[in-house]
DNA sequence: CAGCAAAACTAACGCTAATTAGTTTTTAAA
DNA sequence: TTTAAAAACTAATTAGCGTTAGTTTTGCTG
């Protein structure tokens, strides 16, 4: 019979996940070993094949869950019916609340994405330049529109996802500002270069 | 007799770790090895040794050569007697600019310092905190002058630091915008945010 | 309590890694 | 042309990797 492999709220392939996504972000995925990834989970390396494939394959389920997340809430947005600023600002807040309570995977899919094999790592920068195909998108129309400054759209996407990516170092140093005051400096920082 | 191993303009070793850099931004420091770099420089991986000490000297090397360049900038802007927001501007474009000319130490030292050894990684750290040190009170002091809006100067510093190092993607589309309209378009995205 | 599948374990395989030892080739000055 | 150091080479060492095979333990179900 299907045993169902729950501890507490999930399967155990989560909990590995989970492990793997912060063992990843503290050593990189290369020098992260599987005997590392055992020991932090409270097993021997063998036994995590019960509960995965491989190892590339916990990339894999990293990153993608992450990409699926951002570009499910861009389509929401976008589909939304406000004005090109407000939705600006939901995307940037989103943005910094993922970042604060997923700060692992998100970490990991950014700067672990390179070892993908292929065909995982096509599709995941397909999906990265969907995103921000989306967002440049947004703006144009903002610009059109005239909410925005008619600066280049391309500049103006590359400026707010470095940006929002940079608050894994606020991570680092989160005694020094809170959440709420870092998320309206940052979100006016940001539009106010870029509104009329 | 020391002979002088140059080929054109430096020491082998410099050629050595030019291939580093470019192999460690391409497939990570953990994920390069000895052999790999051999292939590149062109020359049997044990041969290497003759020049360099071990694998993670290179690593220093890179670091520290990218920060003290930094570093130095900064103290001679610094020094200088400008406006504040024209010392802001110079460092923008000074980042720019390294970001244009040497891509691949920039790119290793962001992502893979990571890997460094003690005590050469709490003294990379140490630069690095040094410098963000020194941007904040360059800010903050544009605030007391009235030069700056009164935002808090270090989700400023975040945020510029953060925009110039997403240079990187523009690396890799430098199709799509040239450097002098990028450069101009993101100095003026921060600086607007910023200035009263 | 019996039975059975899930999931743990130990042992080991095949590879690749960084590096060292020892030797030969190249280079350039005397 | 001799010579000696610099820098290349081959071969080997030690260590760790992801993963598989085979076996034992665990814990639920009847």
């Amino acid at each position: 019979m299907a045993k169902i492999k729950t501890r507490n709220n999930g399967t155990k392939k989560a909990v590995i996940v989970q492990h793997a996504a912060m063992l990843f972000k503290s050593k990189s995925y290369s020098a992260s070993s599987m005997r590392d990834l055992a020991e932090r989970v409270g097993v021997e390396a063998p036994s995590l094949y019960n509960h995965i494939g491989s190892k590339s394959e916990l990339l894999q389920s990293i990153c993608f869950t992450v990409g699926n997340t951002f570009i499910e809430q861009i389509e929401q947005i976008a589909n939304s019916h406000h004005s090109i600023v407000h939705k600006l600002e939901t995307i940037i807040r989103f943005h910094i609340s993922m970042m604060a309570e997923n700060f692992d995977e998100i970490y990991v899919a950014n700067h672990e994405w390179k070892h993908l094999k292929e065909p995982y790592l096509s599709d995941f920068l397909n999906i990265r330049r969907n995103y921000e195909k989306r967002l440049v998108q947004l703006i144009t129309a903002g610009i059109e529109n005239k909410e925005l400054q008619p600066i280049n759209p391309y500049v103006a996407v590359l400026t707010i996802l470095s940006a929002v990516r940079g608050l894994e170092f606020w991570q680092r140093n989160k005694k020094n500002i809170s959440r709420q005051e870092l998320e309206n400096d940052m979100v006016n920082l940001l539009l106010h270069g870029i509104i009329k």
